[in-house]
DNA sequence: AAGTCTAGCAACCGCTTTTCC
DNA sequence: GGGAAAAGCGGTTGCTAGACT
């Protein structure tokens, strides 16, 4: 109640930082380390409140930093944590080096969730959208066998206490209030300290799945569907190791732009 | 060529969680 | 144990560059 706000608001600079402020704050922080980011901005001469620093320095400053844009195995990791996390960013940022939480919420919702939706792929659930709401028109078996993330996920619902396994908390809605249960946080927990998570999303995993049933449907878009989806899939960067930038030999579009980018920004 | 639209991304806001006293 | 401060997190906003008309 009556919390102070992070920094009075008169007198402190907001909007895009300039270079000067940026080196400003890089050789404040490499020479004094990490301190308390209230005092930062004081003692590093900026006009910026120590939120904001905080966010310049772990969003862009970082040295550790990889730029441009993920690529395709980071992309098909990204998706595989957010069917098991959600919009966990922080969590999932933690597995990929170099990344930070803003950049791939920002990749999430500007490219990955766009394609998953051409494709019908709900992206809160990584259900078919057909299937949100009702049970599944296509039939159970193919739904508990091809989309493992989500089971995964029901699965975790179906030891803690909601035992219906319908619903589950990668529903943005759920996302906003933290409050799974400590059952919830174990598994997470415990899925987070995986070695390797396996890619069990099964349209970044063609061709290692054996399942007839998702073969067909997979045919049945080929032939009977529009095929536009199958473009944004490369476009997106997903299909580096799947069985359509083999088939179809078209090779990722994401190199291009990122090494522009990395060119541009490398200031340090 | 000029105006409008759209996508992408950096930065901000406000809430929650953690830490400290 | 309780309250305040600091840090962390996720959602949202707003600016900019490129595409389109």
């Amino acid at each position: 109640m009556g919390r102070q706000p992070c920094c009075d608001k008169q007198g402190v600079k907001r909007g895009p930082w300039t270079a000067e402020e940026d080196n400003k704050l890089v050789s404040f922080i490499l020479t004094h380390g990490r301190c308390c980011w209230r005092a930062v901005p004081k003692l590093a001469g900026l006009l910026r409140c120590g939120k904001s620093c905080r966010l310049r320095w772990t969003n862009y400053l970082r040295p550790d930093l990889k730029r441009g844009l993920l690529t395709a195995d980071e992309e098909k990791l990204v998706v595989d944590l957010h069917a098991k996390l959600g919009n966990r960013w922080s969590k999932i940022a933690a597995k990929l080096p170099g990344r930070t939480d803003n950049e791939i919420k920002n990749h999430w919702n500007t490219h990955i969730k766009k394609k998953l939706i051409k494709m019908g792929i709900d992206p809160a659930t990584h259900q078919p959208l057909a299937n949100t709401k009702a049970a599944s028109p296509i039939g159970t078996t193919s739904q508990s066998t091809s989309f493992k993330s989500s089971d995964t996920v029901n699965q975790l619902d179906s030891k803690g206490t909601h035992g219906e396994g319908v619903s589950r908390p990668t529903d943005s809605s759920e996302h906003s209030s933290r409050n799974t249960s400590d059952d919830d946080q174990d598994l997470l927990a415990n899925l987070l300290l995986e070695e390797e998570l396996p890619v069990d999303e099964p349209w970044l995993n063609f061709e290692s799945s054996n399942d007839d049933e998702f073969s067909s449907i997979i045919g049945q878009l080929l032939c009977d569907g529009p095929t536009d989806w199958l473009l944004d899939y490369q476009d997106v960067g997903m299909g580096g190791s799947s069985l359509i930038d083999q088939d179809f030999g078209s090779p990722s579009s994401n190199l291009t732009e990122g090494a522009v980018r990395s060119s541009e920004e490398s200031k340090f």
